[in-house]
DNA sequence: ACATTTTTCTGAACACGTTCAAAATAATAC
DNA sequence: GTATTATTTTGAACGTGTTCAGAAAAATGT
């Protein structure tokens, strides 16, 4: 509920030792129980520390999940390097990238909705989409980046500057879907990325079409002002 | 944190008095204080009633929210009303109802945020893609039904069909956006809607032309396929 | 009119996230 | 080595949403 915690600063090896000691109480528990069932209560006697103690360390219990998913995130990142050395088009690369992306999320379904839950609400810390230096959110726009670069695609340059984070908007949209996907195994999910990813395929073709450059130009015009949602000026 | 509270129907007349009565006092203070601020105690104190009693009648503080919902809802539609007799163009028709909805919304804004939060919750009764049931969800759908139904647009039946919903899906892109939105007077979510709708009419135009039909065909079909999220059957 | 069942209502209790003053401990200065 | 300051740690407390056993009141049956 209260947004500004202000910053918790380790200041020594006993405080780094403890704070480590928490984290990974935290993360064995909510890996568990899930969020609900993971009290603040239990992570610390877990850990073995008094509960006002694990307050000093973390803001609150919301500032843990972002721990959680700065892990899955990076194990993403890990699994994802030799599918950018070994595919070159986009389709294959966005295909395989996406479907990664779930089944790393996959251990995790029920408890992503929290996630995704506290995430969207704007005045929580993890909004992915306040604040350009919430580091979760560039690290996880760069991973597009890497993916769009050295493409072999002809996209025109326009296009391609913005299309990480175009891709990064698309694949939260992806998450928010598998989030309420009920089907066995999250077929619906595969099913979904397949198809969107051959669609987008061949929308990017055609608003690579030289005639398609009026409407293109506006559009990335408008997204390119409308990025920053979260700052203030207009 | 409770998904499935059992219907709570309202069996008598006496009943049905302090049911209004309850929610009279909560969408006031809701109104009033927001929702962080708004106690369920301080709801019962309002209306004369014991905080259980409350609790007999609304399953829990987001049941609340859902008749907030509910009532911008029909204010909404209240307002589209005119709209759709004098504009005939679909164009101008969606132009027209995303900016009343922003403007109906607008109240609310900085609790707007909470509302969205519980309902991308897929645990949440306020889901908004959870169960065919959900009636807020039909009606949300239905405008959109209407706004399409006699425009003079030459657009495939096939296309025809599915437009109101991926037009809701749209709408609650534009919500979300909103909700994000730090802008004075929110004008970059009035310059959202102002190019997205612009953009989306030209993709509408595209995607009836004759030569796109087989891709239009399967972009449908997977729509289609992928409605209904959070039904079971893969 | 009375008995029974159903509905409405109460107040106390529980568990939780969070806060805070202050104690214990470690680091630093002299 | 002692005093001072900074950091870590504690435990109790607060306010919250929610639950529940049962009391009060209303509806229903005979």
């Amino acid at each position: 509920m209260k947004s500004d915690t202000k910053a918790k600063p380790t200041k020594t090896a006993k405080g780094e030792q403890t704070r480590a000691l928490i984290l990974s109480s935290a993360l064995d528990l909510l890996g568990e129980r899930g969020y609900e069932q993971t009290t603040m209560r239990a992570i610390a006697q877990k850990a073995g520390v008094s509960l006002g103690n694990a307050y000093h360390y973390f803001g609150s219990k919301e500032h843990m999940i972002q721990a959680f998913y700065q892990r899955t995130h990076e194990e993403h990142l890990a699994a994802t390097v030799p599918v950018l050395e070994k595919e070159t088009t986009l389709k294959a690369r966005l295909l395989s990238v996406l479907r990664l992306k779930i089944s790393t999320l996959e251990p995790y379904h029920e408890f992503a909705g929290v996630l995704f839950k506290t995430a969207a609400d704007p005045h929580s810390p993890l909004n992915p989409f306040a604040h350009e230096s919430a580091p979760t959110r560039r690290d996880s726009i760069k991973l597009f980046e890497d993916l769009v670069r050295d493409t072999k695609a002809r996209i025109p340059a326009d296009l391609r500057e913005e299309l990480p984070y175009l891709l990064w908007l698309y694949h939260m949209g992806i998450i928010l879907f598998w989030i309420h996907d009920a089907s066995a195994k999250h077929t619906r999910t595969y099913r979904l990325i397949d198809h969107t990813v051959d669609l987008l395929d061949k929308l990017i073709s055609l608003a690579s079409n030289p005639l398609m450059r009026p409407v293109r130009k506006r559009a990335l015009k408008m997204v390119a002002d409308l990025r920053e949602v979260g700052l203030a000026e207009a």
